[in-house]
Parts: structure tokens; C-alpha cells; sequence
DNA sequence: AATGAGCGG
């Protein structure tokens, strides 16, 4: 590094009327970057003032180290000596290391944002739906308008005829049912299939787990579902846990829920946990009652 | 004091 100083006062300022920190910067000249050049030797000019307010030029050289990358890049470089194309082909050279795209792309919505529902006054469909929902048809009962699927009140009592129509009645394995069927909708849960015993493993196992749900009352605000799962799952086996949120401020309600495996694990976690401190308050854990719709 | 969100052909 050289410095060799220019006494050259700058006379157009007064001093005296400056503060001491004023940025005076913009009086020097831009700093200069050389290079590197082909052995790799980079030059820096640029002005500063000392502290007699001189102006003070400052010659900086350095070496660009090699690494290994710039190895690698030697495809790159290379490439900087193909033909420019496309609208690259009318930039001056090296204005630009990356060209961007003016084309529009048009991205699809699946569904219209805010979209109204469409038109279905002319028919009876809109006495059917409910709001967000298009039109509601339970494939197990067909009732129109009144019940997904997953609520119908015969869901347990028996399967629609079709779910079985394009299956052989005997002598297939169970794979055989999954199998896509032509323009039907072919999946058959486990439950459903044919041979398969409803009351022993299926739908009654189901509604078990949920049964086994504790509610539980008292929580600070701050307890989230992981304090819940910490507290809750050293009795057992937990399916779920879940803190009650309040949509708008985003704060917990104080309460939540915790399903387990095992009855007999949430009794223990019940009569353990209820009365139990918890950040400063009495925790009220106890069995909750099961949403009219699950 | 207090009983959950969102999913869907």
C-alpha cells in the first residue's frame, strides 16, 4: 500500500464553520476498483482526509486469491465468450450477468379467491348447500344437502351397493378391491371391504380414540400443545393434543384437549393431573364430552 | 368460566 499525501488544501470550504463530525466525504473523488488483472492483481483508489484535513490518496493493491471454485468456473468463463442471443444480444457487454424476463406468466387459481358461489338459483341446488360447500351429496345414503360422508347417520350400518358392484363377489385378495374400477370411485377403506368384520376392528375402534379425550381447563396462556403433550404423554400413548386459540387476538382460551390411546391411560392422566399446579395454576383435567360430529 | 379447526368427492 502507498499513500503519498497531496498538501493540497480544499479552499472553497471554511473550515472553522464546520462541526467536527460533519461527513465531508462527498467533496473526495469516487473510489476507483482496477482489475484484477491477469495475475490476479486487484487496485483500489480511493481519497480520504487526514486528520490536518488534507486530502489523502490511498493506493490499495491486493492479490485475488485462486481458489479451488475459481477452477471450477473455468466452464463459466468460457461461456462468457459465447454469442449473446435473445434480447441479451442488444445489451452492451457485461451490463448485465443475469437477464430478466419480461414475459408474463400466468398462474391459474384453483378456486377464485373470495369467489361468490355460481349461479344455482335456477335449480334447488342452493336450498342444498352450505356456505363453502359446492354441493354436499353423502355417497353412503345419497341424501342431497344434508351431510358429508364421514356423518352419515347409516355410515356403520351398511355400505352403499356400488362400493361392491365391480368387485367379484368371491376369491379376491384384498388388493384386488383397491384396484381402480372404470369411472367409479373404487377405493374401499379396510373396514369396508368385503369379508372384512365391521364390529371388530373398523368403525368401533374409531370411535373409541375418541371417546378416550380429556378436556383440560385452567391453563395459563402461555401453555401451548407442546407443554400439554410433555405434561400428558408420560401416561401413555397421546393422539393428539390441542389449545384452544382465540382467532382473533391469537391467544390461548385457556383450554384444550388431549386424546389418548388407552382409556385407561387418560383415567390415570385425569386423576393426576387434575388439581395438579401448573405454572401457577390448578389445572381441572377431567373427561371431555365428545363433539356432536367427529 | 371454560367443550377444538377444518376437511371434503
Amino acid at each position: 500500500m502507498t499513500i503519498d499525501t497531496q498538501q493540497q488544501k480544499t479552499s472553497k470550504f471554511r473550515w472553522g464553520e464546520m462541526d467536527e463530525d460533519d461527513d465531508l466525504d462527498f467533496l473526495l473523488p469516487p473510489k476507483q476498483v482496477i482489475g484484477p488483472d491477469e495475475n490476479g492483481l486487484k487496485t483500489v483508489v480511493e481519497y480520504k482526509f487526514n486528520d490536518e484535513g488534507n486530502r489523502v490518496k490511498i493506493t490499495t493493491k491486493s492479490r485475488v486469491r485462486k481458489l479451488a471454485s475459481a477452477r471450477l468456473n473455468k466452464r463459466a468463463i468460457e461461456r462468457r465468450s459465447w454469442p449473446k442471443f435473445g434480447e441479451a444480444a442488444n445489451e452492451d457487454a457485461g451490463s448485465h450477468l443475469t437477464m430478466v424476463s419480461t414475459e408474463e406468466i400466468v398462474l391459474e387459481r384453483p378456486k377464485a379467491l373470495g369467489a361468490k358461489a355460481e349461479d344455482t338459483k335456477e335449480d334447488g341446488l342452493s336450498q342444498l348447500t352450505k356456505p363453502g360447500a359446492v354441493l354436499m351429496v353423502c355417497r353412503t345414503c345419497r341424501k342431497k344437502g344434508d351431510h358429508w360422508t364421514s356423518k352419515c347417520p347409516y355410515k356403520d350400518l351398511a355400505a352403499p351397493a356400488d362400493v361392491f358392484e365391480d368387485k367379484p363377489p368371491t376369491g379376491e385378495t384384498s388388493t384386488a378391491s383397491v384396484a381402480p374400477g372404470p369411472g367409479k370411485s373404487s377405493y374401499v377403506p379396510p373396514s369396508m371391504r368385503h369379508g372384512a368384520d365391521k364390529n371388530a376392528m373398523g368403525s368401533d375402534m374409531r370411535r373409541r380414540n375418541d371417546e378416550n379425550s380429556v378436556r383440560v381447563t385452567n391453563l395459563s396462556e402461555d401453555t401451548r400443545e407442546p407443554d400439554l403433550m410433555e405434561l400428558f404423554h408420560p401416561f401413555g400413548a397421546v393422539t393428539r393434543v390441542y389449545v384452544a386459540i382465540d382467532q382473533k387476538t391469537g391467544v390461548s382460551r385457556g383450554f384444550g384437549f388431549v386424546n389418548f390411546v388407552s382409556r385407561e391411560d387418560a383415567q390415570r392422566a385425569i386423576n393426576k393431573l387434575n388439581g395438579y399446579g401448573y405454572d401457577n395454576l390448578i389445572l381441572r383435567v377431567e373427561w371431555a364430552t365428545p363433539r356432536p360430529t367427529q
